[in-house]
DNA sequence: AAGTAATTGTTGCAATGCAACAAATCGCCC
DNA sequence: GGGCGATTTGTTGCATTGCAACAATTACTT
């Protein structure tokens, strides 16, 4: 478990080429550990996703998947994205209408904080347990029984700040 | 400014035409103030809303506002909740597309955060500044320059628990 | 190898959202 | 009160997002 402050944006000269090796192994690991499918479609969509750390679209990602010649049907997209959120290795950005790749590896009930940059759209991902447990208090206090938090912060980085 | 927690929730007993009634008052002092101009569309669009403290989606709403013959389009529409969006008098729920009436008094720039309750639709609005400041603490820290966050937590509210 | 479950393909369409230009309306100033 | 710029609304048209329903295929089990 790193700091979650500094590791929140993958900062631009990172390894990308590492960092994508890494969430595909991750997610073969654990596609493996629980007896999921990490089909080539799927596969091949996460892959589309890890290319950068801006969401995409569903129509951004059936291009990047279908280079040579026939390009998958949006439902077949859909149904890759719901597998692997379901598995959390994506997450989807209300706000976007889009999907980005966890290159966390937290637990699917883990609670996620998402800083969304207005300028190059990078997707920061600060995952706080005391921020979630305020939260999940403030639902109970008033007689809710809190499910999933989407906590999505626009703003901007502070690579796109120092340029 | 009420205790936040019990009023999260309109209780489902309460005078709702009085409700309604005040705050399209407030709608009316509000742009009154500040010069706005509440043109019919704009308060059937507000009205639309208030009739119900679940989220309608824009086509719902067209259904809402164009009762007698000609309904307007769905541009239309959008123009009316852009506007009551910037001020304040309408929000907007991500996770569904959708759209409802505030019924708090807050400031445009409020922090507040939306429970949706999956079994009856309801939205309930907290707002509290110590999630906002630890909300924006997190996001400073990672070097984040903090705009508008948006909070939504689905779950199941009071009411419906009871039943 | 047969049967069952899971995945993918195909077709089609509903819902969401808004761009671009034209027409109407409002507010203001002379 | 008429003219003028600014705001608002109407019209047309379309891009994007999302998924339902059924058929075909592939994988897994026994």
């Amino acid at each position: 478990m790193r700091g979650m402050a500094l590791s929140a944006f993958p900062t631009p000269d990172h390894d990308h080429d590492r960092c994508t090796a890494d969430a595909l192994a991750h997610a073969e690991a654990l596609c493996e550990a629980r007896a999921q499918r990490l089909t080539p479609i799927r596969r091949q969509v996460l892959a589309a996703l890890l290319t950068s750390h801006r969401p995409l679209g569903a129509y951004e990602i059936i291009e990047l998947t279908g280079q040579e010649g026939a390009r998958p049907a949006p439902i077949t997209i859909y149904r890759a994205l719901d597998f692997l959120m379901e598995n959390g290795l994506v997450h989807r950005i209300e706000s976007r209408n889009a999907f980005i790749a966890c290159i966390h590896n937290h637990s699917t009930a883990d609670f996620v904080v998402f800083l969304i940059c207005e300028r190059c759209g990078a997707v920061g991902e600060v995952s706080s347990g005391a921020i979630g447990e305020t939260l999940s208090n403030a639902a109970r206090a008033a007689g809710f029984a809190p499910k999933a938090p989407v906590v999505e912060i626009s703003g901007i980085c502070a690579h796109c700040r120092g340029a």
